[in-house]
DNA sequence: GTGGTCTAGACCACG
DNA sequence: GTGGTCTAGACCACG
């Protein structure tokens, strides 16, 4: 289980674990059944706070990514994720959509594009 | 001049219009020299606070994406636009991996992903 | 805006606040656009810790209910709410099926039951 | 004896069994006298924690819907439940009406919604 | 003004 | 042991 923290991501660290998380389960690192770390374990090893990596976690369970159960340690999930709102499925093209603006402008040419998602979908 | 600001979309209003603008920008919809509305315009129009299109706007200047000037409408700048921190780079690539990972986790198939990004790359 | 903390549910706040909310949205008491009172008021009025509130917050936010955004007041959202994971269905069909056997077994008649029900389908 | 453990239920384990036994104590396909799994042979078959099944056992005990003597297999009981808490009979009506309106907001007609109700009352 | 994130720490409920 | 809830308080980000 090899997650970490970038202090560099302006992004929240909730948020970052939630991402690294789903890569892992995308990329079946992570597959249905196994347990994650406990929520004391993660936040201990990563040094950050219980409630943050509780966020993280309650924000898969919402995705429909892992079960979680009084009790018992946080699992993946069998089923397929939520979609969420009726229209998520908008919302993550329109992500893609400007991600990959993002990268054009940023000076990235297509073919790396192209290249970063193809080694994504593998 | 077509921006809309999308209720289910979690994100911050400021980061849609800048999503928006640069995907215009990035398609050639707008080209270097174009004007953007006033401020004031833009708040208006989309019924939103002035600060919020002044934050989009700086935002974008920051990105090296429009020029401002005192007294002047926005236009679209000449130059390349920033990367902004050295870290960019890679802040880039995990946003694209991460969109592709969310698009594939909500049952995008890879032919469906490849398709919205060649499509974008145009 | 009427909401309130029943000492004796053995629920915990946040949900006693959802389970309200959700029953002022279904009876059209709330509806769409309407503004729910921000974190801070409706903790100070209740008595009870601003992320108590926020708690109750997200949840009706992840069901589909009100829409979130920063800065702004949580508003009750137009769309349909979220079914959530693909089961929810027959999730919702169970704790339906069973508050009314609970009702049969603690002495309530069928006639009592149905008109409860029907009260509330109005 | 059809008990089952529902991954995508939120309740707790124990909750779920109460009600699954509850329910059909409600429909006569367990009937007063009729013996329950030991803790043991429960717990085995369903891969769960003995805990969870004593706990289970105590609770419908504490509800007068089981007889529980040391040495001896549980045993549904012939009397009439205990209603528990003087509220007992407001809370029950308070999650009946709450059932009643998740199942609306998640789009289920009046009509299904009675018909669930009716079919339980049989 | 309002929501969002994070920390710290207590105590409870389930397994 | 592990997750769940709640309080308290700080500081940041958006509008």
């Amino acid at each position: 289980m090899l997650l970490s923290i970038n202090e560099r991501d302006n992004r929240p660290i909730y948020q970052q674990l939630v991402g690294q998380i789903k890569e892992q389960v995308s990329r079946s690192i992570l597959k249905p059944g196994d347990e994650l770390p406990s929520v004391r374990e993660l936040s201990d090893s990563l040094g950050i706070n219980m409630h943050t990596v509780r966020r993280a976690y309650l924000e898969l369970r919402d995705q429909g990514i892992i079960i979680l159960r009084l009790g018992r340690k946080a699992k993946i999930s069998s089923g397929k994720p939520n979609l969420g709102q009726s229209d998520a499925a908008e919302s993550i093209r329109t992500r893609l959509r400007e991600s990959v603006t993002d990268a054009v402008l940023s000076g990235f040419s297509p073919e790396e594009i192209k290249k970063i998602v193809n080694k994504q979908l593998e």
